[in-house]
DNA sequence: GCAGCGCTGGAAAGCGCTTTCCCGCCACGC
DNA sequence: GCGTGGCGGGAAAGCGCTTTCCAGCGCTGC
């Protein structure tokens, strides 16, 4: 085994060319290279199986073919959407895509990016929701000025202001959107499943919720927070019952949590839709299957994971791109009038 | 922007020793260096940022830092678990994964295997299923062959006898033991959802769940085969039901194709699983909270990912090992007695 | 007292590419 | 006829590391 690889040069020699023409012709390049030598490269390269070493062309042109991608957890279809998107987009680039997961732990965020950097990654796409741990924060703020010093681009999925390019979801307007939606079902009493309080995410789309409620004089909703995770949300509704709040209706600001929180609603005998309604927020496909199928606010996550790699792959001006894509209410059986 | 990057030749004279003593401190090295230099280097490459270059550092020791991951499609809860797995073990070998989907296009995998095989990978995970498409399989086997030359280990989820490290789950015993128990509940007339004739794992499965339904006397089953995704399972199940068949139990042969399946039959009127019993095969964690809860083979896949990958990252011997993993039959509420 | 050894530090030769710079050639214009 | 410019080809200088090889030094053992 470990046939030593076939190198530029050797398809050089074998071909009978210089070793600055045979890379002009297999790698591409502004120069001119005639017909016929071109021809014995190209064949050449074909005969001997050569393949560019990718490392040595990373060096040498200072910049590789890798994209970083960092989510917090891959199996959460949120994320695995938005990875869809980005792959996606990066193949069709010629490019790979390194996956980088943080498993919701914020420091890992930066180290992973400092990873990247050292792969000199040309991009990379920043999937995890922004917290307000200001330690964090503010490694992944020095993190990301020194991948970009360096001639890399980042763009952020739904978390604004870094300074970066970003996708954001309308996560203040689609929360506000539901509230009135659900208000005009008739319902009057609320509760809320919140993700963890230090989530940007999350706390716009509590604060978005609030905002609609109050448009429709209603009273604020109770609010329980929980992680961002099917447990998270099973647990939080858990205690919602337990509060023995009368909440005729319950917004879990995400899918998955909804689906935590229904399962706990059914292994306690509460029929949804008729006792309590629910709805949730993302629209991930495995929901719309589901009986009741979740009434949610839909964001077209794969498109976000395309447009985030689209930004950060096409050079653009210096300053900061922002992209806003719309949720959209979809009221299915989760949610029935009051 | 683009401030140039510090090198190791910048600590090591800021430091005031040599590229090579810098080397040895900061990444390893069998050697040794007194603890005085070995505190100046540190303390200087702390101070300046210092990050290496992976691309050079792969160059210069011919193998990089990493580690390539081949799925069909990521948003499919099958590979993201095993993703989460693979990148789980990857990640705290302090190796980076790159993540390429084949959008279940078979030849795809070679091209990706090529692509890894350029940045010098050192391993790959593929966990696509194989096909019995004789083009795509040989050229695939003849990557698999230039990558293990090139001294880079590949690792199979679900594929055997390509030579390769594999982790192979019971998929026959698997259905069998789902065929022999759905036997038990009394049901005579099976159909089984199956996956595109090609596809081993699909085959297998079948074949298993023929066996058993052998063991138990019970006639054959009707056949419908579909994509391997939730709108083939959707599809299939359309066929099944304007096929006037008298099951009063289907098998698909995927979770996935499951979910899809439930969603016809629901759609058409049909009850689970009073009118008909479904069971699915992998257990994907989201399909544990539906309503009704979805019998199935359970396969620990995260686990199998963290088996892949620990196969494909430790050297082992030269003959390819093979780790089975036991499906683990669960009976939940969409299938009842008949 | 000296050969020999083990150990640490440094010089330098790559690793496989890209790209600059230079050279020779040809076509052209005056 | 010769200077000019454009163009295709090659030599060679890196890119930022690792690692071999060598030098020097302090020990040990006889």
């Amino acid at each position: 085994m470990s046939a030593r690889q076939v190198t530029l040069a050797e398809v050089a020699k074998q071909a009978g060319v210089s070793l600055a023409t045979a890379s002009r012709v297999l790698n591409g390049s502004t120069r001119q290279v005639s017909e016929d030598l071109s021809e014995r490269v190209l064949r050449t390269a074909e005969e001997l199986g050569y393949v560019p070493n990718a490392s040595a062309q990373a060096l040498a042109r200072n910049s590789s073919s890798l994209v970083g991608l960092v989510v917090h957890d891959i199996t959460d279809p949120y994320f695995s959407c938005i990875a869809a998107g980005v792959t996606k987009v990066a193949e069709a680039a010629g490019l790979s895509v390194v996956l980088g997961t943080t498993g919701r732990r914020p420091e890992r965020e930066a180290e992973l990016l400092s990873t990247l950097r050292a792969h000199r990654a040309r991009a990379v796409v920043l999937a995890g929701s922004r917290t307000t741990d200001r330690a964090a924060q503010s490694r992944l703020a020095a993190e990301i000025d020194a991948f970009t010093e360096q001639g890399g681009r980042v763009a952020c999925v739904s978390q604004a202001k870094l300074g970066t390019d970003t996708v954001v979801p309308g996560n203040r307007a689609g929360g506000r959107a539901l509230a009135r939606a659900l208000a005009e079902l008739g319902h009057k009493k609320f509760a809320v499943l919140g993700g963890p309080s230090e989530l940007v995410v999350a706390r716009d789309r509590l604060a978005g919720f609030k905002a609609g409620l109050a448009d429709a004089g209603i009273a604020p909703p109770t609010v329980i927070n929980g992680a961002f995770t099917r447990d998270g949300g099973y647990a939080a509704a858990m205690e919602l019952l337990a509060s023995k709040s009368r909440s005729t209706c319950v917004f879990a600001v995400t899918d998955v949590m909804a689906m935590g929180a229904m399962a706990a609603l059914r292994e306690r005998g509460v029929r949804i839709p008729e006792d309590i309604s629910i709805a949730g927020f993302d629209d991930i496909p495995t929901l719309r299957d589901t009986v009741p199928a979740l009434s949610t606010v839909r964001l077209p996550l794969e498109e976000m994971g395309e447009i985030a790699a689209g930004l950060v792959l096409d050079a653009g001006g210096d300053e900061a791109r922002t992209v806003r894509v719309a949720g959209e209410v979809v009221l299915r059986a989760s949610t029935a009038h009051n």
